[in-house]
DNA sequence: GCCAACGTTGGC
DNA sequence: GCCAACGTTGGC
C-alpha cells in the first residue's frame, strides 16, 4: 500500500464536492503535468490511500483522506472538445493524460493546515514543504502519513 | 541540444 | 498583486 497527496483548488473542486458525489466517488481529472501523470498512470494502485489537499485558498492544508478505488486509466476529458482539459494531441490509441477514481474515506473535523505541517519537524521531509514543489500529485511516506493522522485526533 | 520567452502554480 | 520556481514552447 502506498500513500499520496492530491492537490485541488477548493474553488474549483473541494472535498465537499467529492462528498456530494454519488457513492462519494469521482474521477481525479484534469492533471496536466507529466510527472504527476506518470504517478497516476504507473504508480497509484487500487487500495492506496491519499490525502485531499486544498491549495490556493484562505487556509491551505489537508482536509481529508480518500481511497484509490480505480488505478490509472485515460482521462476522458482529454478527448472532449468541450472540456477545459481537452487536448487535441491526444488520441484513443495514444492517450496522453491519465486519471484515477477516488472515494472519500473521511473528511477531517479540522484542517491540518500547511502552517501546522511546516511547524512539525517530523514532517520536514514531506515533498509538500520542499522548495520549488508544485506537483499536484506527490507521494507521502508511511511515517509522514501516520504523523498527520495523529494530528487529526 | 541550447536557451530565451512565456505560462503556470501556489504561498503569502 | 507579487514573486519564486518550475515547465513548456519554439527559433536557431
Amino acid at each position: 500500500m502506498h500513500y499520496w497527496l492530491l492537490k485541488s483548488e477548493p474553488a474549483g473542486y473541494s472535498i465537499d464536492d467529492l462528498a456530494k458525489h454519488k457513492k462519494q466517488t469521482d474521477k481525479w481529472e484534469g492533471v496536466r503535468n507529466f510527472q504527476a501523470r506518470n504517478m497516476l498512470r504507473d504508480d497509484m494502485h487500487a487500495g492506496d490511500h491519499a490525502f485531499f489537499y486544498h491549495s490556493s485558498c484562505a487556509e491551505p492544508g489537508i482536509v481529508g483522506m480518500v481511497n484509490i478505488v480505480k488505478a490509472g486509466y485515460p482521462d476522458p476529458t482529454q478527448f472532449d472538445p468541450g472540456s477545459k482539459y481537452y487536448d487535441p494531441k491526444s488520441t484513443d490509441e495514444k492517450p496522453i493524460w491519465y486519471t484515477v477514481d477516488v472515494q472519500l474515506i473521511k473528511k477531517f473535523k479540522t484542517i491540518i493546515s500547511l502552517a501546522a505541517i511546516k511547524h512539525d519537524p517530523q514532517l520536514a521531509t514531506m515533498q509538500l514543504v520542499k522548495r520549488g514543489n508544485r506537483l499536484s500529485v506527490m507521494p507521502v511516506s508511511s511515517i509522514e502519513w501516520q504523523t498527520i493522522l495523529d494530528m487529526t485526533s
